[in-house]
DNA sequence: GCAAATTATTTCAAGCTTAAAGTTTCATAT
DNA sequence: ATATGAAACTTTAAGCTTGAAATAATTTGC
């Protein structure tokens, strides 16, 4: 996955073989980088943030198969890290629906402020580890991105 | 960090915030698909392939310290997967350099073999996957990607 | 109503992952 | 020689991750 740099392949569909590397040691890189100083400076994870961020956009909660599937994991997964969220104080899961099979997840007060803290500062540090990507190349990759993103949805 | 469709944040940086969120989102989306299809088709796992892609590419052997830089993973990481590996019979240490403390590791003929009819799988995946992108979007992205690379490794 | 199928979630085992601590070997400077 | 330190690797503990099995609650079809 993450042959590199050495013996450039060639032939038909290569081109999208060496993007796709390119594509996983861009985010692997960048997100070793966040994990260390998400660690470092605030004691916590990358996986713990990706869900206090969708909570975070969800001030009405979000159901648990809601986050395992906004968040790309599986629920088993999700469930391990609102565990250890919730014994932190950072997350609560209310259980009074109709439907009791479900649990209302979001965060708490001291969450939500948690998070806003965090997220300032993760948001300064994607700038500056994506700082010699122009905005304009930045908005033409996002669109790329995009595209591919929504073709190949709606497959399986 | 997979934040998703939603609010469409806005200001100085979003649009570099964005681009990450979308690096994200599509590596992590591949990755899944390529993972899953790796067990099922090959009951392998995707770390497994990177490391024997790496071996691969390096007949001659490479150490564990270089695979664990390569491969952008910790070190105890590789120790595991190359133990698995290993018992496996996929691949095989060497000990007997000059330097006690190194072990050469290579794919074994069995790994090599089976490492090639993976990878042919793979890469018609890859195109399968990428499909939409086309290939001359994918020379275009891959060359935004490398220049950001190069830019911001050399850090730390 | 009620059995069967479906849905939401948790539990479990195996494997991946990291950071930190430990082991062995090597290189250097006394 | 022998300490001192550095390098290569492994081990460990904690947490992340998946896929599959188990539980529980709801919905569907008779």
């Amino acid at each position: 996955m993450v042959a590199g740099p050495l013996p450039a392949p060639s032939g038909p569909g290569k081109d999208r073989l060496r993007l796709w590397i390119r594509l996983l040691r861009a985010s692997r890189t960048i997100e070793a980088e966040l994990r260390e100083r998400l660690k470092k400076e605030f004691n916590t994870t990358l996986p713990r943030f990706d869900v206090m961020a969708a909570l975070y956009r969800a001030p009405e909660g979000m159901l648990m198969s809601d986050l395992s599937r906004f968040l790309l994991v599986s629920n088993g997964n999700v469930t391990g890290i609102v565990d250890r969220l919730v014994s932190e104080g950072l997350v609560a899961r209310a259980r009074r629906n109709g439907d009791r099979r479900t649990s209302m997840v979001r965060l708490t007060e001291e969450g939500s402020r948690t998070f806003a803290t965090i997220a300032a500062v993760h948001e300064s540090w994607i700038g500056e580890l994506l700082g010699k990507v122009s905005e304009d190349d930045a908005r033409r990759l996002t669109g790329m991105l995009t595209s591919f993103r929504s073709n190949w949805e709606g497959r399986e």
